[in-house]
DNA sequence: ACGTATTGTGAAACAATTTCATAATATTCA
DNA sequence: TGAATATTATGAAATTGTTTCACAATACGT
């Protein structure tokens, strides 16, 4: 005994249209077919769902019951079919974010904000526990998008890039550094480094400066929130390297100073990957084009 | 686009089974049926519901949406075929009955309350308003069960004898009819009737006595609760026409006297009316048994 | 009781699902 | 990395299920 949809669309259809003959027509089937189906229902619910003994055919009280089940299953299958129908247009889908860079929070969550607004049904999240293994979470679609700064070649991604930063040193205007017109490796062997609390390879500071110049800070301490490490280097008790997005404010307070790692500086990009077959979704593309323009826009890709 | 629940079963069994291959053994189908029945519903949905670059199939961000409403649908489906087995079974099943006589409620109600203990899945209901026309609604599947004392010949329908009862006249102890040993159709042309507020082609005292003599009464007082008559003739405001086993406690009461109608007494006998092909289901059957046996165990049928 | 409206039925046409055999692809483990 | 294994995909044929056609049977209204 196994129902089908159909068989619910059908008990509905018949007490609708009230009888057979007319709900054939409804269903552009002809009323043969409709009694066919009918009475295959009824061998196999083995129970009666119809008077027979009126014309217009009526339901039974099993039917009642049948109808019951149909009128409250048949609308949450329509719901998702129109769900899918929106989905398939691009109107309505998944938008999950996986971020392997600590800070960047800061100007993703106003993108999100606007981006909300746009498209409200496509279903929004960001999901910080990924950070590691970002990637083959985007291949296996736990996630949607991945925002990094180490694009890799890989079958299916697209790395969209985003826009360019600057890892700036930060420290208090009081520190001996101070007085230096930009810092290099050398200058962290005595200080004490406030960083994210995640994996050297994914910090700017130790990636682009300190492995390559194999300099060890005096001391490492990692701290979750910018606000509180930013607390933290006013009061001296470390110095800290930030994306200069991040920065945007405390260049003008005084309490600070903020300089170029090497005396050119470095320069890092950021890219969004995403899955080459959703990459050009209207939403998707819509986000990367937000997330192109809107983070700062004093500052733009400078290649 | 039509959904099936074909689909939805599909879906689950291969996010509960963890992969294609294992979902198309517990479904006793082949795999590669499996395989065809996905494509097609893709296709058809429009959307990729699996990830296609794990090798255990995995369910994708819409395929999770399908998910979800199987585990919502299904349940749902399975409770109505259980409903509908135990209903082949006769152990569930419908039984709204019809009471054409008013009074029948007083053993009606003890009889259904113990036939609920006993079949708790029939869902038992009293349905007053069909007083007329009730045979017609017994027909059209709108009752279950007609509880009447006038059977008449149709096609499809059975009435089985369930008792025999004597419509008995009651009037205060103080009533001047008090000191006859029956009360005749003439002793009514003075009096105030109290009746139930139905038709008199449904009361005994017309059918089997007044209509036949062409006596009218004083007066007539409809009134809707039996004990409410009982109040009003003990108050000496009428006489009234009950059925015997309603007079019960009330023989014992010397505030009223009751009084056969005509010097031999009147006998009625009741029916319950069913479809013939409800008849012999085993609740109905034990409900004919239970209201033949329960009602009046000191009065049984005299024929 | 007759005509009309409605439902039921069997055989054939049509459409779908499933199987079989085998290819293609991913995963695992040495 | 490369074989061995596990898993999914595919095409053609067999099977099963659904619909149509033509007409029979049955209820309903006047």
């Amino acid at each position: 005994m196994h129902f089908e949809l159909r068989h619910l669309r059908t008990i509905k259809a018949i007490n609708d249209a009230g009888g057979l003959a007319r709900a054939a027509d409804q269903m552009n089937i002809t009323q043969s077919a409709l009694s066919h189906q009918v009475k295959g229902l009824e061998d196999q619910a083995g129970v009666e769902l119809f008077v027979r003994r009126t014309k217009p055919l009526r339901l039974s009280a099993a039917g009642m019951r049948f109808l019951k089940l149909a009128e409250r299953v048949l609308p949450e299958v329509e719901a998702l079919e129109e769900d899918f129908r929106n989905l398939r247009q691009g109107r309505s889908g998944r938008l999950h974010i996986a971020i392997e860079c600590h800070a960047c929070f800061e100007w993703l969550f106003p993108v999100l904000e606007q981006f909300r607004r746009a498209w409200p049904d496509v279903d929004v999240d960001i999901r910080p526990g990924l950070a590691f293994d970002a990637l083959p979470a985007l291949q296996r679609e736990d996630v949607d998008v991945v925002v990094s700064s180490d694009p890799e070649s890989l079958d299916g991604i697209d790395f969209s890039a985003l826009f360019d930063y600057e890892p700036v040193f930060v420290a208090s205007s009081q520190h001996p550094l101070a007085v230096k017109d930009f810092v290099v490796a050398d200058d962290f062997r005595d200080e004490t480094l406030i960083t994210y609390p995640v994996d050297r390879s994914r910090l700017d500071v130790f990636t682009e400066l300190l492995l390559p110049a194999k300099v060890e800070p005096r001391a490492i301490r990692q701290v979750e929130l910018t606000a509180v490490i930013l607390l933290l280097v006013a009061s001296n008790r470390g110095v800290a390297v930030l994306p200069d997005w991040v920065l945007r404010d405390v260049r003008l307070d005084s309490d600070y100073v903020t300089r170029p790692l090497t005396e050119k500086g470095i320069t890092r990009r950021l890219y969004a990957a995403t899955r080459d077959k959703d990459t050009s979704q209207p939403f998707m593309a819509y986000l990367l084009r937000l997330a192109r323009t809107e983070p700062l826009k004093p500052r733009r890709m400078s290649a």
